[in-house]
DNA sequence: AACGATTTGTTCGTATGTATC
DNA sequence: TGATACATACGAACAAATCGT
């Protein structure tokens, strides 16, 4: 009784949903007949729809109606293997994420930059602030649908020693560490992660196709990985829409 | 102009919030006074706010005002510690967590259960659904201010084999896998985690003080740890809320 | 292609309740 | 206790999107 007639009005559809009663997909009743049923003004049914909009219960299409949201199939992104059989690289790994779902798994060709890294860049590979790096972003898609967004960030000293291909703007399905490694000697060593949840900007909330309804929020790792000698060798940022995966690192010492 | 009128006075409130007119903790105009700037009906203005409110940009204090929301200082968690030192165990790797920003941590004594496993955690623990396990439930703060959720599950058998202080409701600031690798010989190995960033619960939501506006999540890293033979040791899930966290985590091949 | 019916979106007005100082 | 500020609720009108005829 002290609840707000439009959290009643919220609740008795969140029960028919969360019970079954009401399935994905389907369409609720509309706002003239929730009107009737529960004897309430059309602004108060509307506030009760908006409560279940914010948490992401259901979904309103203009001259439609109002639909309790699909159940996204939830993908598992292995972000690592077991350590000591090296830290899964690009494409390689990639599509064993996918392998495990039988989904179709495509790169966009990364697009290169050579710019100065900012104070969180250069503090995590270790150069002064403003050095230049260069930085190759992709976007990945599964089964057509976008599915993260990928940075990596070099210092430009492998580029000054000889590793042309980082400025080429062409996917290298070996992966980028292998080619650091077979003709430059460069070995990974220890990787540091970071994981960040954060609301998206403009940028990936189109990309993503996010819903405007203020309760989205996409997820950052962070990878800086090091070379064998200690130094910082990379740092890769994916971004993930929250409601699209699972992540699952495995890591620690190994028995094999 | 296509834009509708509580979202242009939305936007513009919250690009002076964003270029800093409006600092975190500044109380906005009031709805009669942004009723009167804006030349638009008291709906209309409530309007704006609440799609700033659904973007966490602000949050009403019936009776006081509108307020811009405190920017929270995340907090630093070192999930993991470079491989070959050991998966950091509980309170250990939690005081190191707290060390590096200088702040008091706190575990309540867990809260033990005896009882079934459910579909996930019989299969994280590699047992049949039904059969018994242990959970050890505890609330963990910083500062006295709630910071994470953990539980763990653990097989009955190694209470079967003698392990009794599994079902003792005491921390164990040495941490539980000290005791069972000191006292019965079970050694750690390999670890798996798994993110989760899903909607709390009520009892989380209460127990971190979630404001009820839907933009709130929380984070769930599931840690399976496995004995150095492969057999799952034991399951850990710790729930953070997303507003107050990152996450460090290291690993991978070393080169100390 | 045009139209009408349906459904959600926006905006206003108004009244009353509740929380805080 | 009164003043202020946000919360709830109702009614009304028109706009915009969608769909079927």
């Amino acid at each position: 009784m002290a609840d707000p007639r439009y959290r009643q009005i919220a609740e008795a559809l969140r029960r028919q949903i969360e019970g079954g009663e009401l399935r994905h997909g389907d369409q609720i009743p509309t706002e003239l007949e929730l009107r009737e049923i529960y004897d309430a003004s059309r602004n108060t049914v509307r506030d009760a729809v908006k409560w279940l909009i914010a948490r992401g219960l259901v979904e309103t299409r203009p001259g439609q109606g109002t639909f309790v949201v699909e159940k996204i199939d939830p993908f598992l992104t292995v972000v690592e293997s077991v350590a000591g059989f090296g830290a899964g690289e690009g494409t390689a790994s990639y599509a064993s994420e996918v392998a495990a779902h039988r989904r179709k798994a495509t790169v966009s060709d990364p697009r290169i930059e050579v710019h100065q890294a900012d104070t969180y860049v250069a503090g995590e590979l270790g150069l002064e602030e403003g050095a230049l790096v260069i930085s190759r972003a992709q976007r990945r898609y599964i089964d057509g649908t976008p599915w993260s967004l990928q940075t990596s960030y070099y210092s430009m000293r492998y580029v000054e020693a000889g590793a042309r291909r980082l400025i080429e703007a062409v996917d290298m399905p070996s992966g980028v560490l292998n080619y650091l490694a077979e003709d430059f000697g460069i070995e990974q060593g220890t990787w540091r992660d970071r994981i960040v949840v954060r609301p998206p900007d403009g940028g990936e909330a189109f990309f993503f196709k996010l819903p405007d309804n203020g309760r989205i929020a996409v997820l950052e790792i962070h990878r800086t990985l090091f070379e064998k000698s200690g130094i910082p060798l990379r740092l890769t940022i994916t971004t993930y829409p929250v409601d699209r995966n699972e992540f699952v690192m495995t890591g620690g010492e190994t028995s094999l």
